[in-house]
DNA sequence: GTTATGATTTACT
DNA sequence: GTAAATCATAACG
């Protein structure tokens, strides 16, 4: 229990593979000394050489940067000027991929979670968006680059999740991208906090 | 219950 | 200038 997820898993490919990988386990953030720990049930996988949808798929921006790292930093990225986006980089350096955490379920700190988010309550509503997980989980962009197993961020090991569990599905708001917008790189597990439309998720 | 539209920063396909 | 890996709100059935 509580074991940390090594960096190396995260240097492994492809990125679909991870990514499946990553579900059920524990993101853990460590900000302003307050700990949360949120389990990840919902994300996207994106791979910067194949991947249309990625930014990272065209040119290197001072934007993406962080995407070409090796594999084990996190990738905060400001979407619309209001959401903090919460991505994993996985792979080697000068690979750009990486994982886009959409929905975690809290654990541990949820009470903070509320008071970030400034509810009273919980519901999916605190942590089913990237741009929610991120305010309940302290993540700003001052993380990024940072190295996650480091001492604001890390991940733990969660329980086994079997292949059953998993749920495949096509991302979303991604047009842009052409084909590869079909790619079936969205990946979750049953939880109150995969929302959206029926429909979409497969096994 | 669903679907449509605005907000707001950053980068450039 | 346009588009984007989104969310909240409003209107509708």
């Amino acid at each position: 229990m509580h074991k940390l997820l090594n960096t190396k898993f995260l240097k492994q490919t492809p990125v679909e593979h991870v990514a499946q990988k990553l579900l059920g386990h524990h993101l853990v953030t460590n900000i302003d000394g307050i700990k949360t720990v949120g389990k990840i049930v919902e994300l996207e996988a994106y791979c910067g050489r194949r991947d249309k949808a990625c930014h990272a798929y065209f040119k290197r921006t001072a934007r993406n940067e962080v995407m070409f790292a090796e594999g084990g930093v996190a990738y905060v990225y400001l979407c619309y000027g209001i959401h903090s986006l919460f991505n994993i980089v996985t792979g080697a350096l000068d690979e750009p991929a990486g994982v886009l955490i959409r929905g975690i379920e809290p654990i541990i700190g949820e009470k903070h979670m509320l008071k970030r988010r400034g509810m009273s309550t919980n519901t999916p509503n605190l942590s089913n968006g990237p741009g929610k997980i991120s305010q309940a989980l302290g993540i700003t962009t001052e993380l990024n680059g940072e190295l996650i197993g480091g001492p604001s961020i890390w991940l733990e090991k969660g329980g086994p999740v079997n292949d059953e569990e998993v749920l495949v599905g096509k991302r979303i708001g991604i047009d842009y991208a052409g084909e590869d917008k079909n790619l079936p790189w969205r990946f979750a597990i049953q939880s109150p906090y995969v929302g959206h439309k029926k429909g979409l998720w497969h096994r």
